[in-house]
RNA sequence: GCGGGCGUGGCGAAAUUGGUAGACGCACUAGACUUAGGAUCUAGCGCUGCGAGGCAUGGGGGUUCGAGUCCCUCCGCCCGCACCA
């Protein structure tokens, strides 16, 4: 065997790990450079071809980065909290540990037989005390601050106690629920008064320590709170509204409702602008910053107050169009609106209840399939217009969204269609306020449109009439200009086992920090991984686990857990100092590393982990703990790897089996077969009767040829299909090193693709190609220290030139054809020069780092060759002598004409024409001009 | 409905700034060497034509000396969001 990979690749993982070849120091005079891949989630399956597809792509690029002479960061780790390991524990009594430990095991060994170049002495565990230690000191940190909406960051919440200590809260600017107070019990306090929420230097002092709790709680940028949250029964607890997809959870498919339940959250829609306004600092593709553009929906409009007619409250409304306020006939409001009840009149009662009721009724899921159908009901209630004091009949219906705006909207079904259907449906009026625009079909919902019979808005449009109305409503107190995000706050508890314990205690309904030096909070042991009886988190289970002061009182704990992306929100931090114990990362080392400069990892983490961990870094940043306040600079999102199933047909009511080229004869169900029975589309038919006992008698019947065909289809790749590739069983048969190119050489790395191993002789041939390079017949080495001809060395700049171009603009699949193309001229050229070979080994060593590390010992180096630089690209040696420029002429006819190469455009243009004005190509025209262009393409013009 | 992306041989795909479209690989065809071939080597391989040539990058139009690439329009596919006021 000439090339034995096998061997070849057992000897460079045992070496690189003996030497520690991928170890990294902060302490270097090089520039730095971070590549992270997102880190897995050690499933039970184990990694298929899929997962590694980032993976190599990203590690090609360190060790790319690498030769460049920069210091490269590229760790790795696992994100180990999580659902999997925790039903499985459910059903076998296994703790979560012990399983996430064997698959450790197993992902790493996977990992380590590609040849990644991870620097595993930072390897990081999301559930190892030693980590969620510090996830537990961020949470604390966070707990401790709030949101100052004047500097647009967050600040210490000490310093929000002592403007409160000197000024009460006047001059506060801070991110908090509008209606706070109402929910803060402070009555026998400001007992008398209508209290919105103001309270003095004086009043904070007085308060108790459990009132001012219960005020700062509600500043904090993580808080405690009775708050409506998307319940999951079947999982057994609550979920982030990024977990849940078309109602339904995300992972499993379980239904969800919506439930009232006290959680912590997590201040994220404080952050809302900085998150938009951070995406044009990034450089991320375009599709996933859209998706977090309208994950965060921003959009400008209005706040307007409506009386209600007899009673003292106010209906507050949002608004993108309070242009068209002349056009508002009623109002709706979500039926969950808080003033539904006390508006609505005897008469209305029933129905509105009854209405309400229906609408509880239904799921998040039905509620949105329900979409096309109109429906509503009347309050009773009337408001006033602001500016005409007309009276505005009040509904509520199933469109308005409580949770999105304050819940109301002035309907004016003149400018948008929603409130068109309703009006038609109700019979409500339909004033039109569009100057020369017929409504009697649809609503008119463009911004161009002229305003009429709108006072004093009258001629104008939407851009010149937004401005002006927004300015009146503030004189008249009616309302303000507002911006409103889509944006809500993130639920951070979860009922669950399997994650990171809050570092919280309770002193009564009074939640209370664990000290930073008492961390971490240790997860207790449960002696079953189920809710109590009562409904309490596992974690209630844990009898002793209580908090015990300095004076021997012990507290409950809290039992809710974080959820998953909490300690995958600043992973990447501590892979700068994975191992310190006393910071979750020095300062220095976070100030060397900084940003991750290249991010690899799925699209699908779009409106979560992408979005989290952007908050994170972003309140790290604001109370002064890291220097940047954006995580990852530049991110490259891998395809997903779809797998190819084969398919049976078997004949219904039968045993009997029938080739694919004559099922369309008989009545046929496809089943799926494993892929490993299949090969080219042809069953083997022994394995097949062998593979599941219910097969074992089956008959088949064959096409013409005698075979049995299979269907195929691509899909995405799982067990239940039996469709999953493993690297595995291919790194076996060809070996990581081609399968690292094949991988690569599929397509661009962006692209979702079937997986299919056809073409792996060809990348596998190419390898073999490089090998014989340099050797001779007798598999000896052959490398020779003669000097190169002009004709190699072109070769060999060529592939320098465009290999590092490839590489600088992450194009991994184009590097791999001009490495063949390379090869194959070097081939032709029986080229066996040391001066040509090495340079080539070291441009190939990113994508087959063993055959580069043994050719390259075998060249005689000492050192690994993953200290060798990157060859310099030479232009004096793609330049002939003289050139063949193609020439075009009349834009249709296409001749060669050799000329030096460094002669200028006008002796180009001189010789061209010398060429040209022969009868043959010139019969009765004359050129005129001469174009000469980049790749030396003249152009004769007549 | 709104937003983003894409459309090139039998297949995966190249073409980087508008400059010889289809590189490279797979599959296929023919030949050589072979007891054999899922090995290796040689040649061919977009369509059309005996040929010189002509036609081709989803369809139509435009800008340009020159368009896969830019503009307009239509068709198709993928992804995200969606009674968000």
């Amino acid at each position: 065997m000439e090339y034995n990979f096998i061997e070849i690749e057992k000897k460079w993982q045992d070496e690189w790990r003996k030497r520690q070849t991928y170890k990294v120091s902060e302490e270097s005079n090089k520039q730095k450079f971070y590549v992270l891949d997102m880190f897995p989630y050690p499933s039970g399956a184990g990694l298929h071809v899929g997962h590694p597809l980032g993976y190599i792509a990203s590690d090609i690029y360190a060790r790319f980065m690498r030769h460049k002479g920069f210091n490269v960061l590229h760790p790795m780790g696992y994100d180990s909290f999580g659902l999997p390991a925790e039903q499985y524990a459910i059903q076998t009594g296994q703790h979560p540990a012990i399983t996430t430990e064997k698959n450790i095991a197993r992902y790493r060994e996977q990992l380590d037989k590609m040849g990644f170049c991870y620097d595993w002495s930072r390897e990081v565990r999301t559930s190892d005390p030693s980590y969620y230690k510090y996830t537990q000191w961020i949470f604390s940190l966070i707990y401790n601050a709030w949101f100052n909406n004047e500097k647009q960051a967050a600040e210490p919440i000490h310093t929000l106690v002592s403007h409160f200590e000197t000024n009460g809260n006047f001059g506060v600017n801070a991110a908090i629920d509008e209606d706070w107070f109402t929910k803060v019990d402070l009555s026998k306090f400001f007992f008398g008064k209508n209290w919105e929420g103001d309270f003095t230097a004086t009043d904070w002092k007085s308060m108790n320590e459990e009132q001012q709790q219960l005020i700062l709680m509600h500043y904090r940028l993580t808080y405690l709170a009775d708050s409506m949250v998307n319940w999951c029964p079947a999982l057994g607890t609550v979920l982030a509204n990024d977990e849940v997809k078309d109602g339904l959870s995300e992972r499993g498919g379980h239904p969800v409702e919506q439930k009232l339940m006290r959680q912590w959250s997590m201040r994220i829609s404080a952050y809302a602008e900085r998150l938009l306004q951070g995406l044009e600092t990034i450089d991320w593709s375009e599709s996933i910053k859209e998706v977090q553009r309208n994950w965060i929906g921003r959009s400008e409009g209005a706040r307007v107050k409506f009386q209600l007619e007899g009673r003292s409250e106010m209906i507050e409304v949002f608004t993108t169009r309070p242009d068209t306020i002349f056009g508002v006939s009623f109002m709706t409001l979500a039926p969950e609106h808080e003033l539904v009840n006390s508006i609505t009149t005897p008469e209305y009662r029933e129905a509105v209840e009854a209405y309400q009721a229906a609408a509880k009724l239904k799921t998040e899921r039905d509620r949105q399939s329900d979409v096309k159908n109109v429906s509503g009901q009347f309050t009773g209630a009337y408001v006033i217009h602001p500016f005409t004091g007309a009276q505005i009949p009040v509904w509520i219906g199933e469109y308005v969204l409580a949770g999105y705006g304050t819940g109301a909207v002035m309907a004016v079904p003149a400018g948008d269609q929603r409130d068109y259907d309703f009006a038609k449906k109700f019979n409500l009026p339909i004033p039109n306020i569009f100057e020369g625009i017929d409504i009697s079909e649809k609503a008119e919902s463009s911004k161009e449109a002229v305003l009429c019979n709108s006072d004093f808005l009258n001629g104008l449009n939407y851009k010149s009439a937004t401005p002006r109305v927004i300015a009146e409503l503030e004189k008249i107190e009616a309302g303000k200009g507002k911006v409103n995000y889509r944006l809500r706050d993130a639920v951070f508890s979860r009922q669950r086992y399997w994650g990171e314990p809050f570092p919280v205690f309770y002193k009564g309904e009074i939640p209370y920090l664990i000290g930073d030096e008492k961390l971490p909070t240790v997860l207790p042991d449960v002696d079953k991984y189920l809710p109590t009886k009562s409904g309490e988190p596992p974690l209630a289970r844990a009898a002793d686990w209580k908090f015990t002061d300095e004076d021997g009182n012990s507290y409950r704990m809290e039992y809710n857990t974080m959820p998953g992306w909490a300690g995958s929100s600043w992973y990447f931090l501590r892979y700068m100092d994975a191992n310190n114990a006393t910071e979750f990362a020095s300062r220095e080392k976070v100030n060397y590393w900084g940003q991750v400069d290249l991010y690899m990892g799925g699209a699908e983490h779009g409106t979560g982990h992408l979005l989290y961990a952007r908050f994170w870094t972003k309140v790290l940043y604001d109370l002064g703990y890291i220097g940047f306040d954006e995580p990852f600079k530049k991110m490259i999102n891998q395809g997903m790897i779809l797998g190819r199933s084969s398919f049976v047909y078997r004949i219904k009511d039968s045993q009997q089996f029938v080739s694919f080229d004559k099922k369309d004869q008989y009545e046929t169900q496809a089943l799926h077969a494993d892929i490993s029975l299949v090969d080219s589309d042809v069953l083997d038919i022994e394995a097949f009767k062998n593979w599941l006992p219910e097969y074992a008698n089956a008959t088949f019947i064959l096409n013409d040829e005698g075979k049995y065909i299979c269907g195929t289809e691509v899909e995405k790749m799982s067990k239940s299909r039996y469709n999953v590739q493993t690297p595995d069983e291919l790194v076996e048969k060809f070996g990581a090193d081609t399968l690292r190119c094949y991988e690569m050489f599929l397509g661009p790395v962006e692209q979702s693709k079937p997986w299919d191993t056809k073409g792996i002789n060809g990348v596998h041939n190419f390898l073999r190609r490089f090998w014989r390079l340099f050797h001779d017949a007798e598999n000896q080495m052959a490398v020779s220290a003669e000097e190169a001809t002009k004709a190699e060395l072109k070769v060999l700049h060529k592939t320098i030139k465009k290999v590092t171009d490839d590489m600088q603009r992450f194009s991994w699949n184009t590097v791999v054809s001009t490495l063949m193309i390379g090869v194959n001229e070097l081939t032709d050229l029986k080229c066996k020069k040391q001066s040509v070979l090495e340079p080539m080994l070291v441009l190939l060593s990113p994508y087959a780092p063993h055959m580069a590390e043994e050719l390259w010992a075998k060249l005689g180096h000492a050192e690994s060759i993953t200290t060798a630089q990157w060859p310099l690209f030479n232009e004096a040696h793609l330049q002939d002598d003289a050139f063949d420029y193609p020439v075009s002429f009349n834009g249709k006819t296409r001749f060669n004409i050799s000329l030096p190469v460094d002669f200028t455009p006008q002796q180009i243009e001189a010789e061209v024409l010398k060429h040209e004005l022969t009868p043959k190509y010139l019969e009765g025209k004359d050129p005129k001009k001469i174009i000469v262009v980049p790749k030396r393409i003249v152009n004769v013009v007549v």
